[in-house]
DNA sequence: AAATAAATCCCGGAAAACAGGGGTTTTGTC
DNA sequence: GACAAAACCCCTGTTTTCCGGGATTTATTT
């Protein structure tokens, strides 16, 4: 019996989930949790065999989440759960130790496919994923920057339309400071201005 | 018995959903359709009470296709489910027609609450969405902005982080006329700065 | 305790965007 | 065909961002 904990801040999505799964003899969902901050708590008195998470959780990145999860307990399986065919998503999900990435509009089958694919060892991909990796070489593909909490912040202001100045006075610090978090966030991004940083921020559900 | 059906892209969220709205003994689930195109086709043959729409399809928007269902068949009642709760995106539904918006993060019973009091002749919007409605005069409100082709042309290259000299080589148009569109696209959005509007853009679904 | 990363501050010149006016020619719709 | 809307073009001055260097002080992490 191979134990699922389900991890998705969508109760209806949830509910059909758990629906599929539970048509399956081989799998036993053990839990469902809405957020990474609860899931981590129910890990530390039982471990499941896998994970469904969610990319996008209300505390947390499922990114984030799942290096998490990995770090601590290295043998619990991670299939991330998504909307989004973005490359950098889905490798930066691969490279935090998904073992598989299934996108929501996929058939309820092609989950269950991917929990016995992950449980024989093997890295699942569903169809549309691979497809969206599939003219990328993974060598060049850029993963999603890793940001300081200041630079979000700043970030987040920058995409509300603040300039340098209105920014600089609502943080108490100087406009220099701003420019340098500007000019690194411009660097961690690889764009050469703030537009671009934004929208890509945006993409990768970074705002 | 009421009639639904359900027009919805990912299939696990349609399993979600069907069973959610089966345990209800009044509701009955005529059919589900994964997108635009099909459910109009279905339309013309029979007709359900309600209509649970998903804002985000593959073929066309959730608002555009609410506002062809109801201008065709303006019994129809239409709930919208949606994972925004930006007040653009609300506003332009309800303009629409739409007679109720639920998020999907909102509890099973809550669709099934919506669905009742919407067949009472009610406008049902789930407790988030009035929360995101709450701060916002109605009438201030602004719906997504209708940008024009040649719009939405810069728009992608500003996203692609292009200045106005770049985007006027690459048109064949002077950076004038860019800059003219740009301002244009500042104006429509109501902001001040590009990246907003690129921001906003973004969070619209409009890139 | 040492090393790394984060956050802060500083400068000056160049480049771009913004603001706020003006006007003409297509294109589409009633 | 009339009318409106879109797309196009032009100008000047101001503000803001970008780019190229810096440096110092506080966390973290090892």
């Amino acid at each position: 019996m191979i134990k699922v904990a389900v991890v998705e801040d969508h109760p209806i999505m949830v509910e059909g989930l758990k629906n599929i799964l539970r048509s399956d003899a081989g799998i036993q969902v053990c839990g469902d949790y809405g957020d990474g901050k609860s899931v981590l708590q129910a890990l530390e008195k039982s471990q499941p065999d896998v994970i469904l998470m969610d990319v996008n959780l209300p505390d947390t990145s499922g990114v984030n989440l799942c290096g998490e999860v990995k770090k601590k307990y290295e043998d619990i399986k991670v299939i991330a759960l998504s909307i989004h065919d973005e490359q950098p998503v889905i490798h930066s999900m691969l490279q935090n130790g998904a073992s598989g990435y299934v996108l929501k509009n996929a058939l309820g089958n092609e989950i269950i496919r991917a929990i016995y694919a992950i449980m024989d060892g093997e890295e699942y991909l569903c169809s549309s994923t691979k497809e969206a990796l599939k003219n990328a070489d993974m060598e060049l593909l850029k993963a999603i920057p890793r940001i300081t909490r200041r630079e979000k912040e700043i970030l987040q202001l920058i995409g509300k339309g603040l300039t340098t100045m209105q920014i600089a006075d609502q943080l108490f610090i100087s406009t220099h400071t701003v420019e340098s978090h500007r000019k690194n966030l411009m660097e961690k991004f690889g764009v050469n201005n703030t537009t671009s940083v934004v929208k890509l921020a945006s993409e990768y559900k970074l705002l």
